[in-house]
DNA sequence: GTAATTAATCGTAATATTGCGATATATAAA
DNA sequence: TTTATATATCGCAATATTACGATTAATTAC
């Protein structure tokens, strides 16, 4: 269906998955990479660096966005972009408690 | 189109990709999750724990084995699986190079 | 052997995602 | 005011994802 059980799952895994969910594509990780290597704010110049157009840059932004990976501010014509890492740490401890080595005992 | 280019990203961001994207379903959190919590193997008793069918739970747990978050082996007419921890400090070690608190400066 | 159990796969339907061209909007420059 | 620049949004088409019932395949129990 493309549709998802939302209503089942506590908000914290909901608000994880949406995280997860915006980092699942190649090309969100590569602005998230490219803005991330900027001193200052990245002021709409990922159009040249990826081989995808306006629009569609436009739309990846956007997602990134709403679930609060970056921030943007408008700056005259143009939006100024930067991470914003409030979220971060949440993805980050989710995944350590699957680094724990409990590997060794199960499945050879 | 609901199709990637993905032959102009770097085999890294292909792979950490694919891996978010396994994680970005809260159903497959939950399974992780789930499994996680045991101390030994589990064998399939997941489908009394999610709102979903056999059918589902299975492609969910197919999913993961892909990305190879998990392992699945065979024992009898049951399935054990558990955590596939190979892949999770790439998915850590990317994630830790956004926390860095340059947030001050930027986007107010 | 047959029946029961378990998990994977098939087929299908509904919804979501991705991408782009075209257009809209909004500011800056002339 | 007109023009240029920058970004967002609309509309569309193609593909992907999610979910489920039904079926298949494989092992175990009888």
């Amino acid at each position: 269906m493309g549709i998802t059980k939302t209503e089942t799952y506590t908000d914290q895994t909901l608000m994880l998955a949406s995280l997860f969910k915006a980092l699942g594509h190649p090309a969100r990780l590569a602005i998230l990479q490219y803005i991330s290597k900027q001193t200052s704010c990245i002021c709409g110049d990922i159009v040249s660096e990826l081989p995808l157009s306006q629009a569609s840059i436009s739309r990846h932004l956007q997602e990134l966005k709403t679930v609060g990976l970056i921030k943007g501010e408008i700056s005259g014509t143009s939006v100024c972009y930067c991470l914003n890492n409030d979220h971060i740490p949440d993805t980050i401890q989710f995944l350590i408690q699957f680094q724990t080595p409990n590997n060794s005992t199960c499945c050879s």
